[in-house]
DNA sequence: CGGGATCCGTAAAGATACTG
DNA sequence: CAGTATCTTTACGGATCCCG
């Protein structure tokens, strides 16, 4: 916020002081889902500065909306309060709005791999994979070489691991697209199957993880929305 | 929002970027409730200045959120699009956890006798008064003169009146207590027969009038909503 | 390597005055 | 009524650096 309070009693005007500051619904997601160290949120912002990413998390821990914990190992975990958890109503209501409302054009103007990549971890569903470790490659083949390759490392029982540099196993499945058809999956405008048929995407590897790519793929929590607006944006 | 846009094509960071700017969720918020007016949407948000509202309004306009309208008698009207009024989901989330997660202590620090009596004209229900014109008047016998007295005139047919200056006709019920005590019935934090017991509010005048305030003051969309916070915030 | 703090240039917002 | 114009204050972005 610019300066000061906006001096109403109204409840709306109240949150939106805390609520409604330059990067703090952005960062507000990053915790809802779960994020809770200082480098994983910076991940999920990567454009917000570390110096305000430092100064929301204290205005955040100051509005009792996530307190600090030190645990054994030297770290810093954030980690929302009850009065933080109960804004994923506010998080969700957001999200939906914009996803019935933006042109999926203008959300795909905002292309971005790490983002994607790190989001596509978070949410990837590994109950249909087989009970073993699961490596699948990205490629992006536009991309330049630092962001053209990711691999997903699935192994049962312990998180997904994303990588930018060669883990060094065999590979599972090679997915080849470009990085606008990726994110497009990822929100739910098109699918799996259709971007394979219109020769967007190319999957090579094991059979049954190219099959159940769609279940596996987790998607964005907000693709099953439909769209609303045809031509309300410009 | 500083500058440039959070390049991420995630719904929330979307919409953030048009909803999550100084003073516009306050601004949305008065759209949402029928203020449709330059100087009406003025008097909802006092404290921001004439330039930042005409510059929100135009970017909401671009955003595919309002229209501009111009109607025969030479003024300017602003309208919600399909999607403007779609985010009174939004506001109502917001709304809702403001309500929830902020004492009652912090909300009437910020007491603006004209922001509640404003409001109060918005939510008065009619049907409960008699069916000629009904004059109430509010005395704040702690505020400055200019302040201290306010009439609402509630005339059959017609869009309830506000005057802070006295309109000459007969008033049927006199109110007087401090503006905090009126703020705090008007979120829901007590009610008028507990402020009354409390000698904290006085009713002098028409019996029917007093008896049904509870029901004519139609209180703050969010007053029904329970606090769930007892020390969450300091 | 995680978790920041510092400094400086730019962009946004506040205050107030004024106008077609 | 519906805004502009101007000037000052504050916040933000970006780079760099620091420390356990």
């Amino acid at each position: 916020m610019t300066q000061g309070s906006y001096h109403q009693f109204c409840p709306v005007a109240m949150a939106a002081e805390v609520l409604c500051t330059r990067w703090t619904m952005v960062l507000l997601r990053e915790l809802v889902v779960g994020s809770t160290r200082f480098n994983d949120l910076r991940r999920g912002v990567p454009r917000m500065s570390p110096a305000l990413l430092s100064k929301r998390l204290k205005e955040l821990e100051r509005a009792g909306i996530l307190t600090r914990i030190v645990p054994g190992d030297g770290g810093t975990e954030y980690h929302l309060t009850p009065a933080g958890r109960d804004l994923h109503a506010v998080i969700d209501a957001v999200g939906l709005w914009g996803q019935r409302w933006f042109e999926a054009d203008v959300s795909l103007k905002n292309l971005d791999p790490s983002l994607l990549m790190w989001d596509m971890r978070r949410w990837l569903d590994p109950t249909p994979l087989p009970d073993r470790r699961c490596v699948i490659q990205f490629l992006y083949p536009e991309l330049s070489p630092a962001q053209r390759l990711w691999w997903l490392v699935v192994q049962p029982g312990e998180e997904v691991d994303l990588c930018s540099v060669d883990p060094g196993f065999d590979v599972d499945l090679y997915v080849s697209c470009d990085l606008r058809t990726m994110t497009a999956i990822w929100m739910g405008v098109i699918t799996v199957r259709a971007a394979r048929e219109m020769q967007s995407l190319t999957l090579t590897g094991d059979r049954q993880l190219s099959r159940d790519m769609q279940t596996w793929l987790g998607l964005s929590p907000f693709a099953a929305e439909k769209k609303r607006a045809r031509e309300a944006l410009g």
